[in-house]
DNA sequence: CTACGTGTACTATTATACACGGTACACATA
DNA sequence: TATGTGTACCGTGTATAATAGTACACGTAG
């Protein structure tokens, strides 16, 4: 049961991935406590290892704040990402693009759900 | 040199990414014949069996067909994409753009960038 | 000070995916 | 018949994911 190909995505990018969201939907606000590593784990039945792996990922992306002895904290939301974030961001989003297009799904699609997520986002 | 991070994007992967770029953009045109598995090997200084993945992997996106003992050949554009590969696509869709707006990249910059990419392609 | 909870850093094991080398097969064509 | 085509294997080495377990340095509350 080392890999579940369930999502095709790793357990820890699954945990990183909605934990961002929630705190996107401000169900986690700045400066809230998240559960610690070993909670976690009891909670998602993980192991603490796989939760401390997310938990180094989701600082590293700025998302949250580790105080040393006291716990992981919802960090406040970027305003502007600097360049280098952005250039190494940018292939990403290309080649996911591409994708569509080859799919065919067209670029209009997909401005119609990026305007989709703006309307619900208010 | 079993795994090459350049690019955390696998060989294979990255074949099928720059075939497809090359189909949008009109250098490949429908009909055209692909190079066969064993001279692609050549070009990119890869194994057969690598090049056969990317080639099964765009068979199966629906970009090229096979003729058996013949060859591979770009096929036509896909227009309206069925709704199971929408629904296969919209998580990655989805995942990638909490990732973009963790980092500090907004849904309008996403939007310019698609408006980008629309003047681009005429 | 003591005890506890916190994130973190190790070692080790198992399983999967990627890329490689090599061989073999069924097919179509010259 | 001979060649080129995609494809299907077997085996090997390596990197990553997830597991289990232990240990450490830190902050806080008793």
């Amino acid at each position: 049961m080392a890999t579940e190909p369930y999502t095709h995505l790793a357990y820890y990018e699954r945990l990183v991935l909605q934990i961002k969201t929630r705190i996107l939907q401000g169900i986690m606000q700045p400066g809230d406590k998240l559960p610690s590593v070993r909670e976690m784990a009891k909670q998602e039945q993980l192991n603490p290892n796989t939760i401390a792996k997310a938990y180094k990922q989701l600082e590293a992306d700025g998302v949250i704040y580790v105080e040393p002895g006291r716990g992981s904290f919802v960090a406040e939301p970027l305003k502007h990402a600097n360049s280098t974030t952005v250039a190494a961001f940018r292939p990403k989003f290309d080649a996911l693009v591409v994708e569509a297009q080859s799919l065919g799904i067209g670029l209009a699609t997909l401005q119609a759900w990026l305007t989709e997520k703006e309307e619900h986002q208010r």
